[in-house]
DNA sequence: GCCGTTTTCGGCCCGACTGTTTTCAGTCG
């Protein structure tokens, strides 16, 4: 698949055409079609042969010959023509904060600068204060603007992010300035990974917040301080903006910094279509200015002629064109959730008991919860005679406390796809888990292959985390998701949507793929410790933003449902 | 460069902040 490379191709492209100061537009539908293809599921290739690639939104005749070309000589005439120009290597300039298209352009026509060793050396010697609209704040800024480049981290996981945002929210509600309060962004649409935060608020006098907001003690550089607008860093160089409106445009600053980019920029193309305008402050009428929506998010929504479109669905992928016909999905909810179908307790590699484990799971108000336990040949997972005496203690438990514990296992797939767990064990449980944990650098077909003998095996319930990945540590192992969905779909086995915050695995886009097939799905939230069953919400989030109704996730049944479920994939 | 239920030409999302300028360009989201 060179899908990954025609997209960097693309925004090579459009970035050299912004530095030669060409149409900004043009470089503009360069990124869009880098865009459309990111979203695109076959290779690229296949629709080059099929000479499809116009069908492809934002493609047209001439990104298309530069894709074939691309394809067939590993570069474009264009690029050629553009490197002659500016070498491509300027493009690493880009990345610093306070330095765009114009500035690069104008060191390398005046200042030969190509590297930001060379960057930071002129910035020092003094050199770019000679430049035109170059000042002396503007290169202590790009010194500044390299050191944290170095320093550079990528996005941060959605629960960590999400922790930040409940402190500030909690420190900034102290106001009485502030009238209402929304993290909004990525973090508001539950992407796995949050790139930074976007906090709003409502108010009459928003001075005092924004003075607060960039003196909170974790704030370790102030970028912006302005009335409306504020932006900082906090530790690791996580920024977090700050946005203030008042109280009748909040729903549309709402919708408007929820995004994300493409749905905003769709919806707005929807109402032009209307004749209205869209901006952070409400809804307008092209011809009279009159505003006719803002204060409310439904408001704005209803005013271009859509119901409210839940956050976690605005990807630009269908939702608008569903939500034109008021035909979305009524999607899971947290409440929804009636029973954990993945915990681990001592006797594998938890820290609590069954008991433990289980109470928590009662003072949710779950009807249930499935203890699944590792098998070996991980070290600490539970050997076969051990386990006969696991099932026992789950079974006292239960019958103690008057709640359904279910015995399970989380028995993990050899290489050549068999089970790690005797046969006549996994049939006394009542939940069998599979997973791959170890030997992960298999090519895709034995990969595929090993997970798919597992899944043919009568006994087993559901294919724990399906790619194994750990976000921002290991990328999934090598594996046909489409060959596990239809395998998933003719045995009947369901596919984890794991909630642990490190995994989310299966990811939105797969887990959106397996319910459109009609595939189900568990949330199970892999938990080690009791307050780990919390994590439910991510797995929650990951179903939401894969469309997921209630009734296409298992643990939305009910305990005597489930049991019935788990006995009937065994007939 | 892309696109079309106003258009095959003329738009393309658009506002806030900063630093430089003396009325605005560049950058960012």
């Amino acid at each position: 698949m060179k899908n990954e490379e025609v997209i960097a191709m693309l925004e090579e492209t459009a970035d050299l055409m912004e530095i030669a100061g060409e149409n900004p537009f043009k470089a503009r539908a360069y990124r869009k079609a880098a865009e459309a293809i990111s979203a695109l599921r076959e290779p690229i290739e296949e629709l080059v042969k099929a000479k499809q690639l116009h069908k492809i939104e934002g493609v047209g005749e001439s990104i298309a010959r530069d894709i074939t070309e691309f394809l067939q000589r590993g570069t474009t005439t264009r690029l050629e023509q553009l490197s002659k120009k500016y070498p491509p290597q300027l493009r690493i300039l880009l990345e610093i904060q306070g330095v765009g298209p114009r500035t690069v352009a104008m060191l390398y026509d005046r200042l030969k600068i190509t590297t930001v060793e060379q960057l930071e050396e002129a910035a020092k010697s003094g050199k770019l204060t000679k430049l035109p609209g170059m000042g002396e704040q503007k290169v202590k800024n790009i010194l500044e603007g390299i050191q944290l480049w170095r320093q550079h981290q990528g996005r941060i996981p959605l629960h960590i992010a999400l922790e930040i945002a409940e402190r500030i929210v909690t420190a900034l509600k102290e106001l009485t300035e502030v009238e209402q309060i929304l993290p909004a962004g990525s973090l508001r649409r539950w992407k796995e990974t949050v790139g930074d935060l976007d906090i709003l608020v409502a108010t009459r006098k928003s001075q005092p917040i924004m003075d607060k907001f960039v003196s909170l003690p974790e704030v370790q550089k102030v970028l912006a301080h302005g009335a409306t607008k504020s932006s900082v860093l906090m530790e690791n160089n996580f920024q977090v903006d700050l946005r203030a409106v008042e109280p009748e445009s909040f729903g549309a600053a709402s919708q408007y910094f929820t995004g994300s980019k493409a749905h905003n920029i769709a919806l707005r193309n929807i109402a032009i279509k209307r004749g209205l305008t869209v901006n952070e402050y409400g809804v307008f009428r092209e011809e009279t200015g009159e505003k006719i929506a803002g204060e409310t998010e439904e408001g704005v929504y209803k005013a271009i002629g859509l119901i409210w479109i839940p956050p976690e669905l605005r990807e630009d992928k269908g939702e608008l064109e569903a939500a034109m016909k008021g035909a979305l999905p009524r999607l899971v909810t947290l409440e929804d959730i009636r029973g954990e179908t993945h915990s681990h307790t001592k006797w594998s590699d938890g820290f609590a008991t069954v008991e433990e484990m289980a109470k928590v799971a009662m003072e949710m108000g779950y009807e249930y919860i499935a203890i699944t336990d590792h098998s070996p040949p991980m070290g600490w997972g539970v050997k076969p005679e051990d386990y006969r005496r696991l099932i026992k203690e789950i079974r006292s438990v239960s019958d103690k406390l008057g709640f359904p514990v279910l015995a399970g296992i989380e028995v993990d797939i050899a290489p050549d796809g068999s089970l790690y767990m005797e046969e006549d064990i996994l049939r006394q449980l009542d939940i069998v888990i599979a997973s791959v944990h170890s030997a992960m650098k298999m090519d895709i077909n034995s990969m595929t292959r090993r997970i798919l003998k597992a899944m043919e095996n009568p006994l087993v319930h559901i294919i724990g985390h399906p790619t194994g990945r750990i976000i921002n540590q290991r990328p999934p192992y090598e594996v046909s998701i489409d060959a596990l969905i239809d395998k998933a779909k003719e045995v009947g086995v369901a596919l984890e949507i794991n909630a642990s915050p490190e995994r989310l695995d299966l990811n939105d886009e797969n887990a959106r793929a397996a319910r459109e097939a009609g595939v189900l799905l568990s949330i199970g939230t892999d938990s080690h410790r009791p307050e780990h069953l919390a994590f439910i919400r991510f797995g929650v989030a990951v179903a939401r933003r894969a469309w997921c109704e209630p009734q296409k996730i298992l643990n939305t049944l009910g305990y005597s449902e489930i049991l019935d479920w788990l006995k009937s994939k065994r007939k």
